[in-house]
DNA sequence: AATTTTTTGGAAAAAATTTCTGTTTCAGGC
DNA sequence: GCCTGAAACAGAAATTTTTTCCAAAAAATT
């Protein structure tokens, strides 16, 4: 169960994580000793995933955002198991969702322009038959974060000061 | 522009950023401080944006995404950009598209539940007033990364070995 | 109410890593 | 062949992380 001050440090880590231990405590209100220890924690119990560089999608040349909405009549687990298995290799691939409602799979794409998405929607469909594909576009990027909302944490009772 | 140094040194640290540069430099080939300063220029130079830690949906309970596509009759730069304004601030909105097509703008929602979906949701059309929203409910994440694919970088000419 | 156990925090030292400095190497141009 | 600049290296200095040991507070038990 975490509280208030596990809060604060992943609010802190989700947003920058090259901050210094020393200075996290700081902020937090701690010394550096038990705030490195409740990080430890945090990552023991797989609170905090990883930690990762974020990429400009710019300079590496994935700028355009691509939705694939996939309608498919096959539903067996053994099906999706295989579909999951062989869209997790291509990196072009950055989220994939199973939904609810008309659409049954989501897929967020990144190229670097249209006819890479030719291309990629081409290996696709030679891997996968798949009977009703439909592409949309992103124009722009206006948000985009890793860092989850914390207003949700059930925080555990905290003392009065 | 990159070489085949800083995409290995890339592809490294987008999978995880609490490697040694002394590790990263023996992997790809490198002493530390050649290593390191190709770092720093990236970082420099915007390729790398930034270092964050990345939390378990689940543990900080918002493992329900929900993908929200808005159709407006609005579509003066003026409009789009209090829109823009207003959705930044809500926490729950991690990903936020202009979108081609029927769709204008399609957001990654996340939060703990239906009803707290819902909750979001009148916040949301109290704030702005717009004609047209439905929602599609995520049922699995099957995959999210977000490590971009690094084939399209366009590399500098390499000297043969 | 007193005692023990458990939890949490702190200071300081040790270890590891990052960052910086000066020097060397190497390819290409003159 | 020699110069020039870019890129590499080794090692020192600075910073940060990690460990160790101890104190205080809180919780549980007698």
């Amino acid at each position: 169960m975490l509280d208030r001050l596990d809060k604060k440090i992943l609010s802190i880590i989700q947003d920058d994580a090259t901050i210094p231990v020393a200075e996290i405590a700081k902020r937090v209100g701690l010394s550096t000793t038990p705030c490195w220890r409740r990080i430890q924690k945090l990552e023991e119990d797989g609170v905090i995933l990883r930690r990762v560089a974020l990429l400009d999608p710019k300079a590496v040349n994935t700028k355009v955002t691509v939705f694939v909405s996939i309608v498919t009549n096959q539903h067996s687990e053994e099906w999706l198991k295989r579909f999951a298995e062989l869209i997790r290799e291509f990196p072009e691939v950055v989220e994939f969702y199973r939904m609810s409602g008309q659409v049954d799979y989501l897929l967020r794409v990144v190229v670097p322009d249209i006819e890479s998405y030719d291309a990629f929607y081409k290996r696709l469909i030679a891997k996968i038959e798949i009977s009703d594909v439909s592409s949309a576009f992103a124009m722009e990027q206006i948000k985009y974060t890793t860092s989850l909302p914390l207003s949700y944490i059930q925080l555990e009772k905290d003392k009065p000061v």
